[in-house]
Formats: C-alpha cells, structure tokens, sequence
DNA sequence: ATCATTTCTTAAACTAGATTAAGTATTTTC
DNA sequence: GAAAATACTTAATCTAGTTTAAGAAATGAT
C-alpha cells in the first residue's frame, strides 16, 4: 500500500523518522469505498478518520424534512471524520458517503490513541489541523451569517475551482445553503450578465 | 494572581505537578478588561488567546453593512481568541470586546510556544479543546443550514441557559442570525402561546 | 442503442425573515 | 434624578430565497 500521500500530509508539520513513519503505517487501514457508498451513516458511531488518498468524499447531514446539508467535501489529501460522534463515542450524525471510487487510510480511534502514546509529536501535528480546519468552520459560518446566497457562491468557486465542474451542482447548493433551484437561478442570472 | 480556575481547567484533561504549574503560571498575563473595552479589534494581529476568569468576553465580527455577527460568547472559564489571526499572524477581522468588566488570563503566542516545547502534555490539552471547539462549530454551521429562526432560538435557550437572561436581546440576534425586530417577534409569538 | 434515473432549468406563487419607521422601556451618565 | 443614549416592541411593507410543478438535458444501466 502506498502511504506516501499521508507521509508527506504529515511531514508539512512535523518530521519523522523512519522507524516512525513504519509504526503508524503499520495502525494504518487501507479501503476502496466504491461510488455512492458510506465511510459512516448518521446513527452509527464513528470509528475512523479518513485521509483521502485519491478520489472524493463528501460529509453531509439529513434534517428533518429530508434536506441534504453538506458540512464538508473531502478531495484527495483532505482529512475527514465525524469528530462528533468520534470524540464521543455516540451515534453521529453525519453520513460520509464516496463521490466517486476513492481510496482512504484509515485510523481507529483506538489505533489513533497509540500513536499519541507512542509518537507525542502527532499530538502537535493533530492539533495544528484541527486548528486549521477551526478557522475554516468559523470563517464559513461568519459568511453565512453575514453574505448572500450569491456571494457565497461566488466565494465557493474562489475556494474550489477545481469542484465547480467534478461535482453535481445541487451538493454545491447543499453546501452553500440554497436550493438547487435557487441556485440554478443565480448561476443563470450571472450568465446573462457577461 | 489567582490562576486556579485556569489550573483546575487545564486539570480536567491532563495532569501537571507543581513544577509545571509554576512554570505555566509565570508565563500567563492576567488583565481586567473593562465593560466595552477590547481584546482585541479587526485590522489587528492576534497576540493572545484568552481565557475568561471572571466576566464575559464576545467575539464578533461586522460585515460590509455594519451589521454585527456574533460568533462566540466566552463566559467565566471559557477561551476565547481570533484564531485566524493568530495562527496566521495576519490582521483579522474579529472583535472581541468585553460585556462587562472581565478578568482574564492572557497568553501570548510566544509563551504558548515556550509551554509546548517545556510541557508537550499542552499539546494534548489544547487539541482536545480544539476539536471540541470544532465539532461545536460545526454543529452550529450544521443548525444554521437547517434549522429555522425560532428552532436556533430554543436551541440558543436550551444551550446558554444562564445567557438569556443576562445579555442583550439583540446579542442572541446577532448571534443566532435574525435582526433583534425578528427576534422580538418570535419572543412575542411564543409568549403569547404560553 | 434504449430506457430509466438523476440532474438541471424555468417560471409562477408563496413565505420566512428583512427593512423601515415610530413609539416605549430601560440603562447609563453627569 | 433628569437627560441622553441604548435596547426593545409593534406593525406595515418589501424581498431574498423557497416551494411546487413541469419540461429538458445529461448520465447510467442493461
């Protein structure tokens, strides 16, 4: 199996040595989660992150009326996990579903406390992302209480282009907080206006 | 000074000795933030997280039309800090102003730095804060895409119970996403259905 | 290739929540 | 403790975004 993708997630912010990089490969999982198919579903609980090594996942809930919300998309080198339900132990909510055929490295939870035990120098490189994906939260929540629905769809295109045209156009909807309706409307609107 | 709040906090997640205490505790600033007065204010770069001893701190942010947009309250025993700044070292864009007078325990970015390398323990300490930060964020993101006016509201009362009757009303607003008028209006409705 | 399913578009009717405006409480300040 | 400032309420009008519905385009399965 080839590691090497998380290797160097690691190495952005911390570096290891050989025999290191072997002890977590070895807590390692490998899986092909074929399209349409689910990391976790909401009820469950949650025993893995996941890095994605090739492919996509997406994370989203389902309210009470059947609505999709997308929390979050996971590309090729992105971290993803229910952290609700991870942390606690508890059924989540979220459902971690493949875009497209992707392959991941897996870390139990119980594998992922070993390494903490046996490579303190996780706990700093966890945290620096963990960080990371904090101000991404807050700054996405700031721009839904504060942008329009079409601002924040222009932000969206900013932030991932290269999604714009990999993904159907209602999880782009589902993840700025419109109908697919409504933003096929704004789309339209900006077309005309070129 | 009397740190022990912030000892007993740091206390719930790992344990340090007496030695690592004083060396924390020498490397901690302590302040009184007078009711109005700020942490911080947008355009600045962080130089601080901040830990609520006594008091209530909230971070905001203003958008292009001045409208205010509350992202976190910080009551006693809470932390708080513009983590975009602070991470990044850029000028951010979040307030965070005291509600009242508030005693604080302050530590720089360069002191936290010194405790990581002398009490790595603190790395765990603050990822754990951090991703229990991050999966309440997420969860608010999560309600905001979901949920209706009136639902974030009974979720705001059920969370921040001792909230509600001790800040202004169009701070809730501010912070669950409606105007104060909306606010008043649903507070009316459900008033009246009592 | 063809049928079925899913996605996208357009448009009319609708509604949750914003805006504007004016009046009433409540705090703050000197 | 009066005046000023800030916070809250009510109500009419407005609008960004939803809902419903129906057709067109694209994608997938056999």
């Amino acid at each position: 199996m080839d590691f090497s993708l998380l290797l160097n997630n690691f190495a952005k912010h911390i570096s290891l040595t050989k025999t290191e990089e072997k002890f977590i490969t070895s807590l390692l999982e490998y899986k092909i989660i074929r399209a349409k198919d689910f990391l976790v579903q909401q009820g469950e609980v949650s025993k893995y992150s996941a890095f994605v090594l090739n492919g996509c996942l997406r994370g989203y809930t389902i309210d009470s009326d059947g609505t999709e919300h997308v929390l979050s998309f996971a590309p090729k080198d992105w971290w993803i996990a229910d952290m609700y339900s991870l942390l606690s132990q508890k059924p989540g909510n979220l459902n971690i579903e493949a875009m497209v055929d992707t392959e991941v490295a897996l870390i139990s939870k119980t594998n992922q406390e070993k390494m903490y035990e046996k490579v303190p120098k996780l706990e700093r490189f966890f945290r620096i992302i963990i960080e990371k994906s904090l101000v991404a939260y807050q700054q996405r929540l700031n721009d839904n209480l504060s942008l329009t629905a079409e601002e924040r769809y222009l932000k969206f295109c900013k932030v991932y282009p290269q999604l714009i045209n990999e993904i159907p156009q209602k999880q782009i909807a589902a993840y700025i907080g419109v109908t697919p309706e409504f933003l096929s409307k704004l789309r339209a609107k900006q077309a005309r206006a070129k």
